[in-house]
DNA sequence: GACATTTTGATAGTAATTATCGTTAAATAG
DNA sequence: CTATTTAACGATAATTACTATCAAAATGTC
């Protein structure tokens, strides 16, 4: 269950001071649209709701603190592949293993994981056509080359 | 198995003469480049690799044929969300439904999935930190508005 | 092989994101 | 509570990834 938004908000403050970051209006605010958005928003999206509180809010801002987020472990990126296309040819069900941190990608047989179903009736009318695995984790090299600061 | 590459090649250009798609030179390098490619690459890798073949080719050729083929199912996009970054304040371990049209995401509770796991050794020291499952389909709405012509 | 149609290559344009930098606000010392 | 230090903000230029345009070249068909 949610908890309740206060009660998150609360938490985002402890965890901007024990992260040492300042705690400005902005970032409040902005943290605060996410929280309330179920659609899993963009930057873009984000921006346009922070706007309508703070009209002199800069893009910029934005963009800046959805990262310094994600690197304290407040807020996760959907996906670790967002900068650019990535492509594959394999078009038979398989599962995908990625690298928080160097973004490889290396697939894993269909038959490597065991079965994957939704238990209960998917929302409202949506038809599945597929269902894929991602695990996420760090590869050999880069747990070698540093500590694991924010889960991803 | 991976099936023989020039089996997967012989396959590539009748599904284009299926599809109606000319088979150029370009095209079939291109495609080799991806099928070759452990790593999902992307636009600008498979431009290095091709062009190492086709001195002479333009990235953008590269772009419109990867395009092509994914609209004709020959490849596919290991994320539909490569266009922008979106986000979650949601940490705890869940799921996602997303539709393929739309690019709409819907989240689904960890109980709601048969639970996940990797039933061999992950490869070569990979060490995982999160599973989780993304449902790919047609929400509704997009069902409703269009008959799915390709996969993703 | 000639013609109609696609596709290609060069490049200009656009969208998303990041960097820079002077100004302002938050944190902390006194 | 004021001054000082430091971090964050806002404006905007720059960059990156991608897309559109269009004349020239290659494909497929007859």
């Amino acid at each position: 269950m949610r908890a309740n938004l206060e009660q998150q908000v609360e938490n985002f403050r402890e965890r901007c001071r024990a992260a040492g970051l300042s705690l400005t209006h902005q970032r409040e605010i902005i943290y605060r649209a996410v929280l309330e958005s179920r659609e899993h928003p963009s930057p873009e999206i984000i921006y346009e709701k922070v706007k309508a509180l703070i009209p002199a809010i800069s893009l910029a801002t934005v963009y800046k603190n959805i990262h310094t987020f994600i690197d304290a472990g407040l807020l996760r990126e959907v996906t670790l592949h967002h900068g650019s296309l990535r492509l594959e040819a394999n078009l038979s069900e398989h599962h995908h293993l990625v690298c928080v941190r160097c973004k490889a990608i290396v697939d894993l047989d269909e038959s490597d994981v065991a079965p994957v179903h939704l238990k209960r009736r998917p929302p409202a009318g949506f038809r599945i056509t597929r269902a894929s695995v991602e695990f996420r984790g760090l590869c050999a090299a880069c747990a070698k080359s540093s500590k694991l600061t924010a889960q991803s």
